[in-house]
DNA sequence: TTTGGCATGTAAGCCGTTACATGATTTA
DNA sequence: TAAATCATGTAACGGCTTACATGCCAAA
């Protein structure tokens, strides 16, 4: 119940590009991936285990150091087809945006309230500071267009985080624009 | 933990507005409020049992019929000052979008596979959709110039996601139209 | 040799969904 | 009078976060 489980199929995913152990799917959601889904160490090595128990993955052990082990998984036949079975199904309907500046504007509800203008400079430094840092990572990631035709899937989210911040704070300063002549 | 208790905010903010009984804001949720948050009706009657105890809200019974009783709830002062400090608070930080169309491009990563190219069809159809009804929605509402002023809130957040859904159109459609050539 | 990081794991507790449940009321 | 809706509630359970915890390793 509650949400249905789309780690697991982000884990199969993964780990259908690549061998991976747990601290490996931790840094990709901390690293490249961590602008778009999140998940806490806490929730994926549980899962690792109940998805191995499912017979999803295997692992074998590797040594770093001399005595530390890491386990590396690897997807079994049943886990790729799961995994494919998910991309193939269609996607869930679209989910309430849940955005809190959203519902402050909506309750605040008042053109002249100075909250509601200062809500809108909170929100367009926010969305700068992101649109900045997510730009960074494109030139960082993407300078080169052979790195864009190897990562399509992931140059082509970045580029479309990107764009989105981009519409939203046009219509943030539009909107603020209005507000305060 | 998990995630902070947002939902008080939002019914306290109904409750700045209207008194409101616990069908009440559940209507709003399946309703005006639908499009930007939603909660069902057994998270909304726990969280106002616990606000009255808390001391943020009292309620008098309203006769419905000859026998059913409605708790319509009232702020108190301390249930309006904790919704002003809320609205006062900055922003919390941007969460990962966690959208599904999202990770499965990131996981596919191959621009010539054929369930990308369905993968967007099936995102723009659900957001074309999406785009219609908020339109509708916008026409019903705010037809005429005296209801977008008077609910100044509602209108706005109503209009950014419709352009938020016209931006998004546009991108996946230009993205789509690169895929097919 | 100490400090920070690597790699893995468990426990407590709130959030949110689905399902179960009841009595009253309106409507066809 | 039967069916749908109103109004309120409880129970079970998985998702997710925060915090607690351990042993090993590399670098200063």
């Amino acid at each position: 119940m509650a949400q249905k489980s789309v780690l697991r199929y982000i884990i199969l995913g993964l780990l259908a590009q690549q061998d991976l152990a747990g601290c490996d799917i931790k840094k990709m959601f901390e690293g490249e991936l961590g602008d778009f889904w999140h998940s806490n160490h806490s929730q994926i090595y549980p899962e690792l285990r109940k998805m191995e128990t499912d017979g999803l993955i295997e692992y074998h052990t590797v040594l770093v150091g001399k005595k530390q082990e890491k386990k590396v998984y690897t997807l079994t036949a049943a886990g790729e087809e799961l995994v494919s079975d998910w991309l193939h199904k269609p996607l869930n309907p679209l989910l309430p945006t849940r955005d809190e500046f959203t519902m402050k504007l909506f309750l605040l509800n008042d053109r002249e309230s100075p909250l509601v203008r200062k809500l809108f400079r909170e929100e367009i430094a926010r969305h700068e500071e992101k649109c900045l840092y997510l730009q960074n990572r494109w030139q960082l990631l993407f300078h080169n267009e052979a790195e864009q035709a190897q990562h399509y899937g992931h140059a082509c989210i970045l580029k479309h985080a990107i764009e989105r911040e981009q519409d939203r704070l046009k219509w943030l300063k539009t909107e603020y624009a209005s507000l305060t002549q």
